[in-house]
DNA sequence: CCGATTAATATGTCTATACATAATTCCATG
DNA sequence: CATGGAATTATGTATAGACATATTAATCGG
C-alpha cells in the first residue's frame, strides 16, 4: 500500500512536514538552521535546503537570510489549477471535440479588451466549443493584430483561436479571473440554456512581454466546475493517477 | 527600469526561455543535455539542472531520465491561485471585517457531505462574513466531531470555523472546486440579492492524512471573482506588489 | 539616547565529483 | 523474428567546501 520509506531530501521534507503537523514546531516558530538540521539528520547542508526550499515553494515555510526559517503564520493553501487547451480538456475526459466559428470580423474593440488591446482595430472571434455534440463553452475573442499581424489570414474556421495562438504567438504572462456570470440571451441560445442560466466564466489575457496578444472570455455551459487539490506535498504529475 | 541582468541560474533560465520562446528549440524539441548546457555557459552542471528544473515545474519542460529534456507540446498553463483566510482577504482589500453565526447544530450530514464524512452526527455551521457591513459570503460548513472532537466546545460565535480549524486542525491535503451557481431563496436574503442571482461558489473538503476534517461551501455575493497569473517565471511572493 | 558603522550569521548559490536510477538501445540467444 | 537482458546514457540526488548576500545585532561616536 504505502509505497518505500522516502530517502533524501523527501524523507526531510516529510519529517519536517511531520514536525509542523504535529505542533513540534508551531506556526511562526523558528526552526532550527541548516547547519543543525544537516547534522541531526546526518546529511548535507544543500540537501536540507533542498527539503526546506521545496517547503517555502509550497507556503509552509518563510525563509528570510540571517532571521532564518520559520513556520508560516497563515499557512496560505494554493490551489494549482490546470489550464489544458480545450480540446485536450474534452477529449481527456472522453469526448468527441467538435468546433465551430461563429463569426469573425475585424473591429475595434469595446471598452474592456481596448484598455488593454488598444484602440487600433482588432481581430474578432466567436466560437463555439462542443463535446459530444452538446456545447462546451463559447469564445469570445479579441486578437491584437499589432502584436499578431499573422492572424490577418489564419482563418480559424478549422483550428480554434485557442490552439493556433499557442502554436504562433506564444506568451510569456497572462492573467486569469474566474466569475459567475448570467447567461446572455446569445450565450444562453448557444449552450442549450435559458437567459440568466448561471454560467462558470474566465476571462484570460496573455502577453508576450509588454504586447498584449489576445482577450478571451470563455462562457461554459451549466454545471461547469474547476477542480484542483490544495496542499499535497506530492505535486508529482505522475500522483494525479 | 529592467533590474541588473541575472546571474547564476536565473540567466540560464532566462536565456532557455529565451531559446524556446524564439522558437530555436519548437515545442517537442529535445535540447542539449545538463552537461553540454553546462559546457557552454561554462557552469556546474547542478547550475543548469536547478535552472531547468524550475522551468519542468513550471511545465514548459518535461524531462525523463535518459530521454533527455524536451519543450513541452501544450504549455499547460498552470494558474496558482491563493485561498486565504477569508479574514484576511476582506481586511487586505482594506474592508472591514464582519462576522455572524448563523446556526450551529449537530445532525447527520446530508448525501453530499456525508460522502466524505461519514454517517455520523456533524457539527453543522452556517454563518455570514461580511466586508464594510456589506455581505461578503456565505459559509455553510459540516466539520467531523470524530476527527475534530474538540469543534464540539468551540462556540464558533466570534472567531469563525474557517479560523479556528486552521489553528486547532491544520489539513494535509484538500481539495477544492469552483463553480456557477444560482443563489438559493435563503443564500440570496443573506446576500442581499434576488434568489436565482448567479454566484460564485467554492466548494473545499480538507483532510488530515486519511481522515476528512470538514466540507465547506462558500457562496460569494453577485460580482465576486478570483484572480491569478498565469506563466510569470517570477512566480516570487515579493513579486506581487 | 540616537544614529551610523561594523561584525556576526543564516540562507542563497556555485563548484566538482560521485553514485543512483530510470529508460532507451542494442545484442545475443532461443 | 521475438525476447530477455546487458550496456549505455541523461537526469536525479548527494556531498563537502566555498563564497555571496541580506539582515539582524552589536558597537562606537556624537
Amino acid at each position: 500500500m504505502s509505497g518505500p520509506p522516502p530517502k533524501g531530501w523527501q524523507a526531510i521534507q516529510d519529517e519536517v512536514l511531520r514536525r509542523i503537523h504535529a505542533r513540534d514546531w508551531p506556526p511562526g516558530h523558528v526552526i532550527p538552521g541548516e547547519v543543525d538540521l544537516a547534522r541531526e539528520f546526518g546529511c548535507a547542508r544543500a540537501t536540507v535546503n533542498r527539503a526546506l526550499r521545496a517547503l517555502a515553494e509550497a507556503g509552509l515555510l518563510e525563509r528570510r537570510r540571517k532571521a532564518g526559517t520559520r513556520v508560516a503564520l497563515h499557512p496560505v493553501s494554493r490551489a494549482t489549477v490546470e489550464i489544458p487547451v480545450i480540446r485536450r480538456e474534452i477529449e481527456d475526459r472522453g469526448h468527441a471535440y467538435g468546433y465551430s466559428l461563429l463569426e469573425r470580423s475585424l473591429a475595434p474593440p469595446p471598452a474592456g479588451p481596448r484598455a488593454t488591446l488598444g484602440p487600433g482595430p482588432a481581430l474578432h472571434l466567436t466560437a463555439l466549443h462542443s463535446a459530444d455534440g452538446a456545447p462546451y463553452v463559447v469564445e469570445d475573442r479579441w486578437i491584437s493584430l499589432s502584436t499578431v499581424p499573422a492572424a490577418h489570414d489564419a482563418p480559424f474556421d478549422r483550428v480554434s483561436a485557442n490552439e493556433w495562438l499557442l502554436a504562433y504567438a506564444p506568451f510569456t504572462h497572462g492573467d486569469i479571473a474566474f466569475s459567475a456570470e448570467a447567461a446572455s440571451d446569445s450565450q444562453a441560445e448557444l449552450l442549450s440554456t435559458a437567459p440568466g442560466t448561471p454560467v462558470f466564466a474566465i476571462t484570460r489575457v496573455t502577453w508576450d512581454h509588454t504586447r498584449a496578444i489576445t482577450v478571451v472570455r470563455l462562457i461554459y455551459a451549466p454545471g461547469y466546475s474547476i477542480h484542483s487539490v490544495i496542499g499535497g506535498m506530492s505535486a508529482d504529475p505522475r500522483a494525479a493517477s
